[in-house]
DNA sequence: TCTTTAAATGTAATTTTAACACTTAATTAT
DNA sequence: ATAATTAAGTGTTAAAATTACATTTAAAGA
């Protein structure tokens, strides 16, 4: 009978997460060493079982803790992945979530202490299961998410510089942008506020600041806004 | 300890099929009367339990054609939905799939024997569990989903009326297209072949039919085509 | 033959995008 | 002090895409 709840077979469910990172190196991606078999010692994506009692999102957040001491860092869920053999001990479907912090303020030490480390997204080991999937899956969400709003919020340091925010673009989009039409589209946008101050770490000149007008920002993604480099 | 697959617990995966046809009342979804417990008698999506040697995407064909008798329908994965409530009888997480298809393809007779209705989507009845939450989403991400690429190809009939292809994009888009931008802007994608036939039913002139030419449909699907209307 | 009805068709103004190169400010080296 | 170096900063123009907008056409029915 096929809507009998007591006959119906259960499943393990999974959650796996994708953390993208941004530094002077580029988009760069989190992964950790995996102390348990199968397929000890590989890298992988951070990953655990959900709780009978647990909502999807909230089992997302407490797995990417476990392993990276990364506190309440919101997920958006990419995909369920439900094919028999994509873990070889046991039937488990996952659910893959992603998301983009800024790898400064998330404390290094914290990561080195879980065995976590940062990968760029273009030298990234082979994983254990069907997680290279799911990362280009999400690499492909992250790209199309880029053009539909601004990233940069979420990646980089409160303060940066806009030749940070244009190596961003340009390391998720893949491509390279021209600096004048950037920073003139990005202007047009309205979302960023110029700071009187300058860093002086990369350059003679050196360069103004900027950080994000939060509530221009959200008063604009109402409107969907979107850019096309 | 978090990653012990004899302990971790596992719960019911359901699939639910959120099934999008056109007609010349506009958009239209698919539900079921449900003939079983709980919420007996009251309008559902069409649903049911993953199997352990089945993936996703089979389930969802497979729970589609025991409601409906459709076969064969290629559906998306749209969302896992996981409130720990969402179904009142056992805690359940249920994987929505979507799929845009031709009403008049799918004999209507065989939806009837199987309690299947089509509503349209402005009038849709109140829905059990989530399934509400499901549909508004799906309908986001049919929206989203044309303003990427052509729809027609699947919920319009063979040959269809260029007002047709219109009136599909204003019932998806909910707003009224300027005619003959709408043309041309479609007629640049170079994607359907205008018949020498007409369609004397619905006109005293008359008016041309197309169908869509698929072969250059699927070589601009490579290049990631985009309507902005 | 006149009326009716949906079908078919084109242009001009505006906005957006894309391509493109030189100047500036400050430090360092001679 | 002056010349060289380096990244930062800045505008214009051509092309393409989008939007707004109104009349004519083909056939049937009165």
């Amino acid at each position: 009978m096929l809507n009998s709840y007591s006959t119906a077979d259960k499943v393990l469910l999974a959650v796996d997460c994708i953390i993208f990172g941004f530094d002077e190196d580029g988009l760069k991606i989190l992964l950790i060493k995996r102390d348990f078999e199968p397929e000890k010692g590989k890298w992988s994506l951070m990953g655990g079982f959900l709780k009978k009692e647990e909502v999807l999102d909230d089992a997302a957040i407490r797995v990417l803790n476990t392993y990276t001491g990364l506190q309440d860092i919101y997920m958006e869920q990419l995909y369920t992945y439900s094919e028999i053999d994509r873990d070889p001990v046991e039937r488990t479907v996952s659910v893959a979530y992603y998301a983009l912090i800024n790898i400064e303020n998330h404390n290094a030490e914290l990561i080195q202490n879980y065995h976590a480390k940062w990968f760029s997204v273009s030298e990234v080991p082979k994983l254990i299961f069907d997680h290279d999937n799911m990362l280009s899956h999400a690499i492909r969400r992250l790209r199309y998410r880029t053009s539909m709003r601004p990233v940069g919020f979420e990646l980089l340091p409160e303060k940066f510089k806009m030749s940070q925010l244009l190596k961003l673009y340009e390391s998720i989009l893949d491509k390279q942008i021209d600096k004048r039409n950037f920073i003139s589209k990005i202007n047009s946008l309205d979302i960023l506020i110029k700071l009187d101050e300058k860093d002086m770490t990369s350059s003679r000149k050196g360069s103004y600041l900027y950080t994000f007008d939060k509530e221009k920002y959200d008063a604009k993604l109402l409107n969907h806004f979107a850019l096309n480099f």
